[in-house]
RNA sequence: GCCGCGUUCGUCUAGCCUGGUCCAGGACGCCGGCUUUUCACGCCGGUAACACGGGUUCAAAUCCCGUACGCGGUACCA
């Protein structure tokens, strides 16, 4: 047995589809709170809804944790001492607890029909304290009509008893007091007649025999506390620490949902952050700022010092918008702190699916040039596809301000100059002495040359330093693009 | 509808518990300048908020009450 006072957290998602980012943002607040008092972080898969299951959800979770470096010290894969970290594997654990309720007047059965719940929630009403008596159930019926059916093998489930009159009061530590009054709270199923638990059973069974001292979860919970400390009473228990995070929310207000990835450009899923090329360090590091702050100015965290940061206290109880913008800020500085050849190795695969090729020492080059310029790692592809193929077009603001009458001439001639420079001289210092030489030659600003040679080469008007951009592009190409920029745009 | 929670710049937030130091600080974004005979980076500067109404107090962003608004819950889903 771990001393009762030891931390312990635990992430306990449902296997019903991919991680969605305020899942993550859950898992990694709890991860904070367990290495910060050097307790344990937990991963309990709550798979008790067969209906909403899916097969491979449960690996997309571990795999999300694990690319963000959120370790767990027990969990499904990794074992424990209170395995199985998997709902569906403890069922008979929940309805032995379920019964305890029973017998402690604490919970009832139910035989209710679908129609008679659906009759109940037609009049706009929930089965509580005020309805339980019309219903058919063990308060209503005698025990040997009970025991009967249950020997029939009937369909039932388990409710909770909610006690008249009550207020029912639990600490938050990001809201501190909330209290309910126990007229309010429904008589919440707690073994479904498949004989698996509800979540709010479940939950605090494992919770209690697991040993957790701190509930970390997200706001959507809070109503549902009450019921959970009703039954952490019953069964004589101790409540652990409830902590509810505030949730996130779309810019647009409401829930982040998946119309919002494609209307917003905002994923909602960890792996759609994974496929569009975020640092998973970012990712955290902007997630952590999501609703928590250190209380001092600094922003940019590696997990280490996040950790050494947290507390609950500093987390916000008030919904937060989530903020592209601002994640891909905190990301960029993820890209800038990436070695060269990392940043190579990291672009590779964007560089592949674009259905470009480049060698090794080509994507160094490209990766010095812009490592400073892109938030994002397929940024490098996808902002500068210059390096890869000719543009096709020219932007056009940028040619209306630096397309001059004359610059067709001083192209054409730039041109001309580098023709005669060898393949292995064609570097940044070369390109650039030709052309400042010949603008000199021609008495006009650099300028004259150097907007119009990137317009030719880029097809816009913004990037790298033009000399290494033409140094890296080629000869070849630059020359190319050049005669054919003069033939365009006259 | 009912219940709960929340409300400081467009956004994330500091400050609120322990009223005065706040005509409210930082960051993202945006705008401007410097730098670069290019673009960015960088640096400098600017923009912009205490939801509203009462009350308590010598004094309120900070305490109390109410209203409005937002979000969550109201399933044999989690």
């Amino acid at each position: 047995m771990a001393s009762s006072d030891r931390v312990r957290v635990r992430f306990a998602p449902s296997p019903t589809g991919h991680l969605h980012i305020g899942g993550l943002r859950t898992a990694l607040y709890n991860y904070l709170f367990a290495r910060k008092h050097g307790g344990d972080f937990l991963l309990r898969i709550e798979d008790t809804d067969q209906s909403r299951y899916v097969e491979t959800a449960e690996d997309d979770i571990m795999d999300a944790l694990q690319w963000t470096g959120l370790t767990y010290d027990e969990g499904p894969d990794v074992g424990g001492e209170h395995a199985p970290y998997r709902q569906s594997k403890r069922a008979d654990l929940y309805r032995s607890y379920a019964e305890k309720l029973v017998e402690a007047g604490a919970a009832y059965y139910a035989f209710d029909t679908e129609e008679d719940l659906a009759a109940l929630r037609d009049e706009g009403v929930t089965y509580d304290l005020h309805t339980r008596h019309q219903m058919r159930n063990s308060i209503t019926m005698s025990d040997d009509q009970v025991q009967d059916r249950l020997d029939a093998g009937a369909d039932y489930v388990i409710r909770l008893k909610v006690p008249e009159r009550e207020t029912v009061r639990f600490e938050d530590e990001i809201r501190g007091a909330v209290s309910f009054d126990s007229d309010e709270i429904d008589d919440q199923v707690l073994l479904k007649s498949d004989g698996l638990p509800t979540y709010h059973l479940a939950n605090i069974v494992d919770d209690h025999l697991m040993e957790i001292s701190h509930v970390i979860r997200g706001e959507e919970w809070l109503s549902s506390t009450p019921k959970h400390v009703l039954m952490y009473e019953a069964l004589g228990w101790t409540p652990p620490t409830f902590a509810h995070l505030p949730l996130i929310m779309s810019p647009n207000g409401g829930k982040l949902s998946k119309r919002d990835a494609n209307t917003l450009g905002i994923p909602v899923y960890v792996t759609d952050y994974q496929e569009e090329g975020y640092e998973p360090e970012g990712l955290v590091n902007y997630l952590a700022l999501l609703g928590w702050n250190p209380g001092t100015e600094e922003e940019l965290f590696a997990l280490d010092d996040m950790v050494e940061a947290f507390s609950l206290e500093r987390v916000g109880a008030s919904g937060v918008q989530f903020d592209l913008d601002k994640l891909r800020w905190v990301n960029e500085h993820y890209v800038r702190a990436l070695s060269v050849e990392a940043l190579v190795d990291r672009v590779r695969p964007y560089v592949e699916d674009a259905g470009y090729s480049a060698s090794d020492d080509r994507l160094h080059e490209i990766c010095e040039l812009v490592q400073e310029r892109v938030q994002v790692v397929p940024e490098i592809v996808t902002d500068n596809r210059y390096f890869f193929e000719d543009p096709d077009e020219y932007e056009e603001a940028g040619v209306e301000k630096r397309w001059k009458d004359a610059s067709a001439d001083l192209l054409s001639t730039y041109a001309d100059r580098l023709e005669s420079v060898e393949e292995e001289d064609f570097d940044a210092d070369t390109v650039e002495t030709e052309l400042r030489n010949l603008a000199d030659e021609e008495d006009v600003g650099a300028g004259a040359i150097i907007h119009p040679a990137r317009l030719a080469v880029s097809g816009r008007s913004y990037g790298p330093g033009v000399f290494g951009l033409l140094a890296t592009v080629g000869k070849q190409a630059c020359i190319r693009r050049m005669r054919r920029a003069v033939e365009t745009l006259g």
